[in-house]
DNA sequence: GTTCCTGCAAAGAGTTTGCATTGTG
DNA sequence: CACAATGCAAACTCTTTGCAGGAAC
């Protein structure tokens, strides 16, 4: 059984393959990246990260390589807060939600079953077929000293 | 029984007194088309609008005003899809989530009780307070020429 | 060799900030 | 008449774009 990693080259390849595009190291050594090392990043903390590991790139490029992967479906992009861009990968994920704490911007993925009679409901209601949601819950932690520190949206456990 | 706009004058107006801060005709002008004139808009919409009825000010003053309404919450701010920035009034407004249409733009209010169950549960799994959550749900219309115009965020029916 | 992709730097959207001027209390 | 708020323009952040050089196929 191979790794996600090596499942979403799999898949970044085909796209590739079908759409006529190039394998550049630059989009490997991203995804590497996202599948690895990051959990919830924006295109910055990506950037540097890479510039971090020795590996010389232009913003354009992780840019330009963000909206290849969010078309072939390997990454998801949330915008949170005060529109705060954030991606995540999606291989070997379940659909989920966010759970944010307004004290130190600790992220928490929660699922909750229910979600999906709510969208589908919606969709009923008002002849609309739902393709996707987003439900994001902003939240205080009850510890007096929120035991969650304050960084950036990079390398946040799970 | 006043009118939403009296009671958000009222309250704005106690605000303004409780930190010292002065009544200005731009204030009362925002607040206005906010309550008589807009549903869901942007800072730029805003100050378009206000501009279009004859009412000279500077970006500068709208940016800071929504930020004075959002501070005594007579006003909600949101972020959309891309990341779009979208404000509502909130007075005399429940709860509500939003439904968005990838098709055409069009927004959508729904209040589903449901998500009260969602909120406080997740609240409860992980000890945190929740204070505030935002479920959008995006979708297409069913109906195959879209019968929403594409327009910007402003005046839309409800 | 053709075309795509990258890097760079400049442009762009949306928002904020600094400072002189205006006007409320 | 003090000091908060405004207007203006410049700055700022995040993202996109144009173009020349370089790499994939």
């Amino acid at each position: 059984m191979s790794s996600y990693l090596e499942q979403a080259k799999a898949i970044l390849e085909a796209y590739l393959t079908q759409k006529g595009l190039r394998r550049t190291e630059e989009r490997y050594k991203i995804l590497k990246a996202i599948y690895e090392d990051l959990t919830h990043f924006d295109a910055d903390s990506l950037y540097h990260h890479l510039l971090k590991g020795g590996y010389r790139l232009s913003r354009a490029t992780v840019y330009n390589t963000l909206e290849l992967l969010l078309a072939c479906g390997l990454i998801k992009r949330y915008t949170f807060g005060e529109g705060s861009t954030v991606y995540e990968r999606s291989l070997g994920r379940r659909q989920h939600d966010h759970l944010i704490c307004l004290d130190c911007g600790f992220i928490q993925e929660f699922c909750d079953p229910q979600m999906a009679y709510v969208v589908e409901g919606v969709g009923r209601l008002f002849q609309m077929k739902p393709v996707q949601h987003e439900l994001i819950v902003y939240a205080h932690c009850l510890a007096d000293s929120c035991p969650n520190r304050r960084e950036t949206y990079t390398f946040v456990q799970e």
